[in-house]
DNA sequence: TCTATGTTTCAACGATGTTTGAGATATTGA
DNA sequence: TCAATATCTCAAACATCGTTGAAACATAGA
């Protein structure tokens, strides 16, 4: 369960172009990930840049790494991205479904297709 | 259909912990939303602190405002928030529901209690 | 071991964001 | 119109963030 403290880095991180480009470009990519080089040219920073981005984003949670020979694999956190949204969008609209049931709808057309 | 724009303004709103609170406070007050004078008293701020973080949040698109009688009644924008998950998960996880299916189910969980 | 490749660390600079108090604006009821 | 209430605007001080280049570190293959 994420706590204030987490919810408020996390969006902090998502608060900057280039590191929001990181995110989109690793849910987009799926649970295998990028390389950081790869990931340097999508989103069109320098590779120092994109380091000091990468460790914002990995403090709070928000993409995980793993080594692969001389390669470091950066993949989005699917389960932190999960918690987020829910910190976001706990209690709300006080027991009146048909105000945000929209937003329950359109997410799930990303992700029960072919479920 | 929200842009790259709008999502990185919309986070970096979310990404202070006195506007998270804000918003937080308006997400579960509901359609009917709250005067900026409760507002204030309980998130923690001052009535100048507030307002300076009520603009930020009106620019994000993330609340709504309107004025009765004396008061202003600031209310969480439920669209745009759906919009803004929205951004963040589109495209995901390259056709693996079973990655960000919880996430989904998570949020309906909030909404559909008694759609 | 040497060299090439991939990535990170560090320090410095410029830019941006947050808070505060004083004063201004808008609305209501007497 | 006057006083009270509710909220906003402005400028100044302070704190934090983003970018850069040089150098360090880690891995793989010859």
């Amino acid at each position: 369960m994420m706590d204030e403290r987490q919810a408020v880095a996390a969006f902090a991180a998502l608060g900057q172009v280039h590191r929001l480009r990181i995110v989109r470009q690793l849910v987009t990519a799926g649970p295998d990930g990028m390389a950081a080089g790869m990931l340097a040219e999508a989103v069109g920073v320098s590779g120092t840049n994109l380091s000091f981005h990468l460790k914002e984003l990995s403090h709070s949670g928000l993409v995980t790494s793993r080594r692969e020979g001389r390669s470091i694999i950066y993949s989005a956190a699917y389960p932190d991205l999960s918690e987020l949204i829910q910190f976001l969008m706990r209690d709300c609209c006080q027991g009146r479904p048909e105000v945000c049931a929209p937003a329950v709808a359109a997410l799930a057309a990303c992700c029960t297709e072919t479920a």
